[in-house]
Parts: C-alpha cells; structure tokens; sequence
DNA sequence: GACAATTACTTGCGGCCGCAACCTTTCTTC
DNA sequence: GAAGAAAGGTTGCGGCCGCAAGTAATTGTC
C-alpha cells in the first residue's frame, strides 16, 4: 500500500466547516418546516411533482430523483397518500407502474409552504455569503456532482 | 405578509447542485466503510475520542459534538461497546456522568480504517477542485457554520 | 440540612429507510 | 408463442435515531 495522502490544512478546515454545516443545516430546515406538517423528504416529492408534466410521476423515476430506494418511497407516499396530499394513479399503458399524482390539496401545500421554505434556506444558507460566494458555490458542486456520477462505485 | 424573495438563478444553481452532492456523496463515503464494519457514525465516535484527552469524552460532550440526542448516542454506543471498539467507564468523581473511552481495538480499528476513509473524502469530494476553490470552501461553510449558530431558532 | 431544580443517562415507543424476498407485468429470445 | 429474463412495486424485517418519560445523582436555595 503507498503511503497515506492525509488532508491539507485548508482541505481539512473546508471538510469540517462543512461537515457540521450540513448537518445543523438540516436540521434547521427540517423543524422550520414542521409547522406545517412536512418533513423535507415530504417537501422534495410536492416539488417534483409539481414540476412534472401532469403534475405526476412514475413511482421508480421519482425514486431516482429522491435518491430513495423503491421502498423508501413506497413509504414516504404512503404518508403524502394518507395526508391526501398525493394519489396513487395507476397507468393504463402498463399495468406494472403507479403515478404519484399532485392532488389540489397537495398543491395547495406545496404554494403554502413555498415561501417560507425559500425564506428558511436564505436565512440558514446563503444569509452571509456574497454574489461572488454564490457562483463559487454552484461551480464546486456542480464539479462534485460531475465527478460523483462519473465515479458510481 | 412581505412579498416572497425567491431564488436567483445563481442562488437555485448553487442549491441543487449542493443538496444533490450532499446525499451522494453521503452514501458513497458510507459505502466506503462497509468493509471496516463501520457506519460514517460510528467513525466519528472513534476519531472523537481518539482526539480527546485521555481517549475518552463524557457522553454528553460527545453526544454535544455529534450533533447527537442523548438516546441516540445511547445506541450508537451500543454497537461501539459490543463490537469491543469503546468501552464505558463510571466516572469516579460523578456517578451520573458515563465515559466513552476508545479501547486498544478501538484504537486499532480507527488506524486501519482512516488511511481508506481519507481517501474516500479526497475521492469523492476534493477530487478535481482546485486550491482556491478549497479555500473558498473554507470560508463559505466557516460563514454558513457561524450564522447557524447565531440564528440557533 | 432538607426540598426543589438541574444534569446525566437509559428505556419505551414510533418514524424513516435500506435490503432481500415476493408478486405481477412486460420484454426478449428462440 | 412459450420460456426465461428483466422491470415496477409492495411487504417483512431490522437498523438508526428523536421525543417523552423515567431513574439516579448533584447542585442550589432557604
């Protein structure tokens, strides 16, 4: 085995200063929007689908999106389904898929909850952080996402 | 009600490329350690205490550190301390208070865990970013990090 | 110095999610 | 067109964790 590359200085204050960032973060995120109801597993399906053409999706193409395995899913719907925010819509071209479907009312959510979500991720994110920060920002994880998908194992 | 600030462009960019590197990136550094037996929570009860005086830090410091509740900690120690990884040692001053202290397995577990696990950091997230970026890494989350704890609510 | 408030940890309970097994439907191959 | 492979979803099981309640020990107050 060759000798370990430990991280640099500036590496290992960026890995910890994020590391705490995101899990405070989350947190954060999580019990704002706890008034009204959603966790933000709840939050990210009314988005998907409210961007989705039909205001639906196949249940495995949502699970992709989610990067949530089959029955991950199959139980977060469960809980969008009993809180009518979602329906279960089987598709007449193949008997094996379900459409999650926006109900009105899950729509309705989605626009009351919206705003003070956005609010939430300015105020615990990018409060702080110049426009130069911003673009910074999106080139790094844009680079990470890449190099991530490029690296699947 | 003010008017609802939506996301700029920039800003929108930074936020999915951001959320979509984070839960990646989280399952393949956790992949990453299955082979040691070992979850990303676990390893960070390890590099805890091997960093503390005297190999061991009260539960609720550690649980403090971890961004833990007290219960969970609690389990997370439970597999430690059956794995034979961390034991748990009253503390004579206080007989409230428990220590979780690394043992020599422990210890051994950690050194031969963390030259793989650096690698999968270096890997997965400093791969292909350059040294400003880093730096600006630093900076951004060192904001992010401190207005969080400002704005505890 | 006794009673209340606080602190430290654990346990019961329930939510969320991944894996493996399962069923059904569709596609492939011959 | 029939057998096998593959794809889409759901269910059983277990792991991880937060909340609320419970226990034990310490500190503060009068």
């Amino acid at each position: 085995m060759a000798t370990t590359t430990w991280l640099s200085a500036s590496e290992m204050r960026a890995w910890r200063n994020f590391i705490e960032s995101v899990s405070t973060m989350t947190a954060a995120l999580e019990s704002d929007l706890v008034p009204f109801g959603l966790t933000m597993g709840d939050y990210e399906v009314l988005v998907r689908l409210s961007e989705a053409e039909g205001t639906q999706l196949r249940m495995c193409d949502l699970a992709n999106a989610l990067q949530l395995s089959p029955s991950g899913l199959t139980r977060r719907l469960d809980g969008l389904v009993t809180a009518g925010l979602v329906e279960r819509v089987a598709s007449p071209s193949d008997r094996r898929v379900m459409f999650a479907a926006l109900t009105p009312t899950g729509h309705a959510k989605l626009v009351e909850a919206a705003p003070d979500h956005v609010a939430s991720v300015r105020n615990r994110f990018f409060k702080g952080l110049t426009g130069e920060q911003v673009v910074a920002l999106g080139n790094i994880f844009e680079t990470v996402r890449a190099n991530l998908t490029a690296c699947p194992a």
